[in-house]
DNA sequence: CCAGATCATATGTATAGACATATCCACGCG
DNA sequence: CGCGTGGATATGTCTATACATATGATCTGG
């Protein structure tokens, strides 16, 4: 008697699943059949389209926004976004658990740890304006003895007051805050240099050999929490990674 | 006129949205309160603990899974991730867009193209074992005039039909692929080396200058597209990224 | 012609209920 | 003891409906 009489999982007859729907639309968006600015059909007219109810499509939508494929503007519709060029995103790593992952043993080493009202650089790297105080940190990653990274941080103490009261002798000062303060945005750098005789001397390798450099802020809010420079023996290195696209 | 129609559904009373959920899970995730591996409540549980329905908990869980910070699995429940470490992810760009969307002038040159059956060195750089067509790609990317990247690119013609009839003299290979190739999977790897006499050449850079290596090769369902080796002058050339966590 | 009020509309959020599906676990058979 | 099988259970998907909310568009008065 009702309508719907075929309401089954009979996928065959033409009722995508949100997935589907889902993966639709991306085809769309990445063959260019709808290109960046290009408003996609309304809720509505995709549930007609699909023959399926609004929460499913809108379910389909939700992911690809999340995603960044998309951007919605409640009342103006839906339209694909454009996409963010020369951009890479890094996750943020805490060296120690990458290291003790692979299987190889860890060592920690504590070069120098200052704390000081901050002076006009270390504004300058941290991005804030206001004076306040800092800790610098410059340390060592070992890996199976082998020297792995050298590091040297920032952290603006009154962003992480409780910075104040980690030992930074015991244990690397990105495993602190990694488990202690969270962060909403970080903002990556790559480059690469040749090694000066200090970086040299650090990572055990000759000087003019490349290194790999990354330079890392991270906030929270807007807020600058931490700025530091990674410096890796840049043959030796690599940083390897997966990414589920589509 | 009134500042506030006695809404049922006020935010003040301990009923949250799904977004403050998703926000107090991640908290708990973030803070070890809940630690890699842990399960976390089961949804039902959840709805009791938020007041709320399963419909709203499963949405906030949904997107912790796409946001990589949970896991779900049918009938177990639902753990918290372990992180990947050692990982960078790179979005995938295409440099002709890059330069332009910087507004600056784009200029891309064709070194050299070849085609033939896969060697023994195509395969491993493809991570394939069968033997095949292959298409080898040289060519460099310039912007304002000045070089940006070079770029050596090994396509799997089996994988990628289509792309015997592209002409490569005109259109960058990234970009033709970008927009003619679905891909779900991404490797990978970045380095730093110092340039030799060929590759200062073609940067235009003075031989023992450092460079930025980004390797990288493209997937679709497990099976290799095309790996493609960029090399961009090192201390000139920055990749910068702003991600969004939490 | 512009500024402000108002309306219409598309997305945002939430719900209860239903059925689908994968899989852990225990039971029972050989 | 090993192994297949079935039931229990947690997540996965979908629906119809309702109301919230931001904002583009339109109308209106100065």
């Amino acid at each position: 008697m009702s309508a719907s009489t075929g309401r089954s999982k009979s996928r065959t007859s033409g009722k995508p699943t949100y997935k589907q729907i889902r993966l639709d639309i991306e085809r769309r968006i990445l063959t260019g059949e709808w290109p960046p600015g290009h408003r996609i059909p309304f809720e509505h007219q995709l549930m007609t389209r699909y023959g399926c109810s609004r929460m499913t499509v809108s379910k389909a939508l939700s992911e690809l926004t999340q995603a960044d494929l998309i951007e919605r503007r409640r009342r103006a519709g839906t339209f694909v976004r454009r996409p963010n060029f020369l951009s890479a995103v890094l996750k943020i790593t805490d060296i120690r658990a990458e290291i003790t992952a692979l299987g190889r043993s860890y060592a920690y080493e504590l070069i120098k740890s200052s704390r000081r009202a901050a002076a006009t650089a270390d504004r300058a790297r941290l991005g804030v304006l206001k004076t306040g105080k800092v800790i610098e940190i410059g340390c060592r990653h070992c890996a199976d003895g082998v020297p792995f990274a050298v590091e040297d941080r920032l952290i603006d103490l009154d962003a992480v007051p409780k910075a104040s009261t980690a030992n930074f002798a015991l244990e690397p000062p990105g495993s602190w805050l990694l488990h202690h303060v969270p962060w909403t945005e970080a903002e990556h750098s790559i480059s690469a240099i040749v090694a000066d005789e200090e970086a040299a001397g650090a990572l055990d390798i000759a000087v003019g050999a490349p290194c790999l450099v990354i330079d890392r802020r991270t906030f929270r809010s807007g807020r600058t929490l931490t700025a530091v420079r990674l410096l890796y023996p840049g043959e030796s290195h690599k940083l390897v990674a997966r990414f589920r696209g589509g």
